[in-house]
DNA sequence: GGCAGAAGTTGTGGTTAAACGTGAG
DNA sequence: ACTCACGTTTAACCACAACTTCTGC
């Protein structure tokens, strides 16, 4: 072993470290944030750009996509922790459940999707749909004078903030199958494998969407502007009479970052941004609205906010591009595409010689005779 | 902090059984 | 619709050197 390999495979380990639990920017407009995962593709993709690469032609549209692990940030989740409300990985949910929080937690698959789905069935397939268009509608802080009493507070500030109580909109989809044990009871000959008597997972459930629901939402929320929602008469008169809040106007038309539309404080005007240096690589107060007061847009009734130090992510970049920006991006998708390794890689030519010397019984290694 | 040794983990390829797909009867 | 035969694909298996992480000094 040369001291080079030693070099290349130490730095190949530290780079996975380096690039493990940070969340990284979309392959295709670099700008987002990555929240799907494309496994066709290897490619890690925020919805926009998903729906624009696999609506390109019905063979990309096949891919299958799935959220991207709220822990490594690399993998596609495959496991639903409802108790923590996270999406993991194979890896991620071995560790974090395996070995410390062992079977305590509430779990199920979580599948993918392909196609392109429609805003409103994306949020269906993410477990918002007692949310769906009302809360796109409605956006953040805005509001409306559509009724539903007491639970209207919480959609108003749907899109940028957590807010207690709101995650009772969430609505878990019970998978058919929950685990293998589901499938070796359900398996009885004469029940023609429908799953008898396993309870169906509680309603009451968190959605599916993992621990980034409020970048999730946001990205929706762009991905909205751009797609005519199936929306009912009432609702598109709402949109179109002005009576739509205006801070949803304000999204619609000027703020770059929606992500970080909740980094505004109670003083200021509600349609505020954090300027763009302030977003940038450092860390800033902020306040999470801690209960869902604001009522309508005349209203105007302060959130309450409880501050929270965070560490700003640098990807909070405009998701509108320009037309030489979008090339630029397309033609680096090409890039990376074209550059995409499907051969077995070989990481260590040594152990491959070594392999390939050792005696075998049968095609498996056998001992060496000593 | 640096070092050495122990302990634990990973990666390697040929064979084969099982799974899967397809077409004929 | 079903069974069967046949071809293709996939994943598990094995031992151990190389590599990584932990521990004690």
């Amino acid at each position: 072993m040369t001291g080079s390999h030693q070099n290349s495979t130490h730095s190949a380990s530290h780079t996975q470290q380096d690039k493990a639990s940070t969340p990284s920017p979309c392959d295709y407009c670099n700008s987002s944030r990555s929240v799907l995962y494309c496994r066709a593709d290897s490619a890690k993709l925020c919805f926009k750009c998903d729906r624009e690469v696999h609506s390109t032609n019905q063979l990309f549209s096949k891919h299958t996509r799935t959220l991207l692990c709220d822990s490594c940030y690399d993998s596609p989740a495959s496991i639903l922790c409802s108790t923590e409300s996270s999406v993991l990985c194979h890896n991620c949910d071995w560790e974090s459940h395996n070995l410390s929080l062992p079977t305590v937690h509430e779990r199920g698959p979580l599948e993918g999707f392909t196609a392109c789905p429609s805003v409103s069935e994306l949020l269906t397939i993410l477990g918002f749909e007692d949310v769906g268009k009302k809360a796109l509608l409605y956006g953040d802080g805005g509001g409306g004078g559509d009724g539903g009493g007491g639970e209207k507070n919480s959609a108003d500030d749907f899109m940028g903030c957590e807010i207690e109580g709101f995650s009772d909109f969430f609505v878990w989809d019970a998978p058919s199958v929950v685990s293998l044990d589901d499938l070796i009871s359900s398996s009885a000959p004469s029940h023609n494998f429908q799953a008898m008597e396993v309870p169906p997972l509680p309603k009451n459930r968190k959605s599916s969407c993992g621990r980034h629901r409020e970048e999730i939402l946001s990205q929706l929320r762009e991905l909205a502007k751009s797609e005519p929602l199936d929306l009912d008469t009432e609702q598109q008169q709402y949109l179109q009479s002005g009576n739509m809040s205006t801070d949803l106007e304000h999204d619609f038309k000027t703020d770059k970052f929606p992500s970080y539309e909740w980094h505004r404080r109670s003083s200021e005007p509600m349609n505020q941004v954090v300027p763009l240096n302030t977003l940038l690589n450092e860390e800033v107060a902020v306040e999470h609205p801690t209960s869902a007061v604001s009522e309508n847009n005349e209203g105007k009734t302060p959130i309450s906010f409880k501050s929270e130090t965070v560490s700003v992510v640098p990807k909070a970049t405009p998701c509108e591009l320009t037309s030489q920006e979008r090339d630029s991006a397309l033609l680096r998708y090409k890039q990376k595409k074209k550059t995409r390794r499907y051969e077995k890689h070989i990481r260590y030519e040594s152990r491959k010689v070594r392999a390939q010397s050792r005696i075998r019984v049968k095609g498996r290694f056998a001992k060496m005779e000593h």
